[in-house]
DNA sequence: AATCCAGGATTACACCCGTAATCCTCTCAG
DNA sequence: CTGAGAGGATTACGGGTGTAATCCTGGATT
């Protein structure tokens, strides 16, 4: 039988629109208005603009739409981490021929990480490591 | 005085550019064929469109330019790393909200780490702390 | 000499992206 | 009723990107 499931799952997100997935995911679900005020002080971003990139996103089924009286409620139709996911692979896949070490190696040579950040890496790793030896 | 030095450093490189970078961060420079006949086998791509990638690239000042006899050699003028790393701050930014550490979760909850990545990665880890806490 | 091929220069072209402006219509404040 | 503003639908427009095709020319091959 054809599997199909090698498809992308999830639509390309542009720059601008992860912006605005970005809110939506953390409110859950808005109507356009919400949007603009969430954004607005942010961005100089004007109403039609963010109207532009949700009606972009709903048509590549990245938002689910339902009418409420006269408006729309915008919601998330795609997971954020499996959205997440898949830009890190091909990131990784583009700019570090997949290859996770180099990328942190990077990071850490210019400093762009604080101590927090090793504490909760250190605790991420060991639990990673205690699941492979299991 | 004015100091500029907060412009890119380094042009903005295209996906299909990084291909091209990346054969050419390698071989430290080549012509037009060498590139095309890297990367034939691999992809798909016409010599034309090899050759477009290329001038876009030097164009936008990633590639120097040196002419040998009727042709040219393509030489790398920015730094491999140096485009690495403002990828990765610009993806942090863009997807993760400029955290490091769900990034590198979400891969490890996707068992997409190898166990010699793990290897790898605590002895970077390891490194950064001690030279955190000097 | 006639031909073929590589590679440079120029041009193409559809699609995506950032960033809106216009136009229309409905509702709400006067 | 009238005017203002929110929000939907439609349209815009220049730039970047993926993916080449065309045309030209000079050296290699027959």
């Amino acid at each position: 039988m054809p599997s199909d499931d090698d498809l992308p799952a999830t639509p390309r997100i542009s720059d601008a629109e992860w912006t605005v997935m970005k809110v939506l995911w953390e409110r859950g679900t808005s109507t356009l208005g919400e949007v603009v005020r969430e954004l607005e002080g942010r961005l100089a971003w004007k109403p039609r603009t963010v109207q532009s990139l949700i009606r972009r996103l709903t048509e590549k089924g990245a938002l689910a739409v339902e009418a409420v009286g006269r408006e729309f409620r915008y919601t998330p139709a795609v997971a954020q981490d499996q959205c997440q996911h898949e830009e890190s692979v091909s990131f990784l896949d583009r700019v570090f021929n997949g290859r996770l070490t180099p990328f942190v190696t990077g990071l850490m040579e210019r400093e762009e990480v604080t101590k927090d950040d090793l504490a909760a890496l250190r605790e991420v790793l060991a639990q990673a490591e205690r699941k492979l030896k299991k």
